[in-house]
DNA sequence: AGGACGATTCTCACGATGTGCGAAACACAT
DNA sequence: ATGTGTTTCGCACATCGTGAGAATCGTCCT
């Protein structure tokens, strides 16, 4: 208790913080960072700088580009593809959202927990069906706003959705955003009751998306399973593309093995 | 001098390598790993192995699956869009790359070096043309079988290149792949002579490319642009595509603000 | 060329920091 | 309950990282 001088200091081991803290620092700066300015960022002696950089350098996490600043690394290319790869779905999961996304002529996506967070494990689109926006395998952001977020959101209890809402925020990105967390825990009892999540709108003008959720063993939802389409062509045909979801979440939850 | 325990200790911090070899570890562990295996695997005890553990979910690098497992978190996923969002070629850049895909009738590319690795830094496909196998935006691998990679190891001093090849390993993909470096080295020599290179069912069986330096002011090659085809197909109006690369390359070159 | 400035590495001594050990608390199956 | 295995805690030690400042390197300027 000697020490409490910086504002948020994480418990963690200390270099280890400050090596990620770099990596971060190099991440956010689209043309990388000079030694100076990570130094300066980080309130660190030029020379503890350098040798945590040379530490890096090491592993191939950073590398000076031409202009001598540090810039990230084939290693964390390396590693942006093993994440990926880690979650991406399983061929026979893949092959059940081929399946949907042909039945309702739109693209269809998966989505896993990971950890406390959100991750799209797949996406199903085609020349004719394509995707929404610049969703891609990866972690997902903007759950409040999303037909397969709601379904993850209403899979937490009341802590770990306060904890989820605290990091992430509830940014709006149309008009029919919601933001208003009351007014989010409200529809989340809903989708809980219903088992079903829509969203009109809310992410993106003129399109519209369900899920539906993907439950393990236990009864617990380890998944969600959703397609989208035009908010008029949703209008038309929900209650076919519900089916649809509902049944593409069985489908993918028996082809998952063990959970 | 005292402790020279370890086979390859780098001379880096030792907390932060031990921090770095604990992710390149989940990496390519598919499912994860638990804290005992990560201990067992880094010769850690179990109390560092958590320590460490718990700084980097801290910092959301890692993240624990639901058999409390240990799996790439989401700022991993942060850092590989940053990664490949740097190495991007510019707006410019890409529209020359489209122009040349159009005039060839084939997927053309663009290589740029990241410190001393070669990256892709875009690729210009299309539905009608293709690209060659899993070629994507970042850091690229098969430098001696690819026609960019050999204008990009052709600007190599001989210090850097065998350190390159040291690092890379010469790995044959087809029967047509140099794996010998003194031929390597000679055709390297055609390839700084000629200031072209090309590379037909070295990379993949019935595929040919070719490639072009791209100059910066100083005169030095900061990069390649090429374009890949049917080794059929490259056989008959080679000429025709190597004026396309070359002229390819200089306008991109032309576009490359300051370099 | 000279010289001046910034960038980078080296040296060194201090002590905070990370460490391993063992015990304790916890989780979870049988 | 009883037993494994996992995770955290507490503690004392010395290792390891640290900052300051000097020394070296590289580069730009005129």
């Amino acid at each position: 208790m000697s020490t409490t001088k910086s504002s948020r200091d994480s418990a963690g081991i200390r270099s280890a913080d400050r090596t990620l803290a770099i990596l971060d620092a190099v991440g956010s700066a689209p043309d990388g960072l000079t030694a100076a300015e990570l130094s300066h960022a980080l309130a660190l002696s030029p020379a503890t700088t350098y040798r945590l950089l040379a530490t890096l350098q090491e592993h191939d996490y950073l590398v000076r580009s031409r202009e001598s600043r540090y810039i990230l690394g084939r290693a964390v290319d390396e590693l942006g593809r093993a994440v990926r790869a880690q979650i991406l779905a399983t061929p026979d999961a893949r092959r059940v959202l081929s399946g949907m996304r042909d039945a309702a002529r739109a693209p269809a996506y998966l989505t896993v927990f990971r950890g406390d967070d959100i991750a799209v494990a797949h996406v199903a689109d085609s020349a004719q069906h394509p995707r929404i926006g610049q969703l891609h395998v990866g972690f997902a952001e903007s759950a409040h706003i999303t037909a397969f977020g709601k379904i993850m959101l209403a899979e937490k209890d009341a802590a770990s959705l306060t904890r989820y809402l605290d990091r992430h925020g509830a940014r709006a990105l149309t008009a029919h955003s919601i933001t208003n967390e009351a007014a989010l825990r409200e529809q989340l009892d809903e989708v809980r009751a219903l088992q079903i999540a829509t969203e009109v709108e809310e992410y993106m003008p003129k399109l519209a998306c369900i899920a539906a959720p993907v439950r393990g063993r236990s009864g617990r939802t380890i998944g969600a399973v959703s397609v989208s389409t035009t908010a008029e062509d949703f209008a038309s045909r929900a209650h076919d593309l519900e089916r649809i979801v509902r049944r593409g979440a069985w489908h993918v939850a028996s082809a998952s093995p063990g959970v």
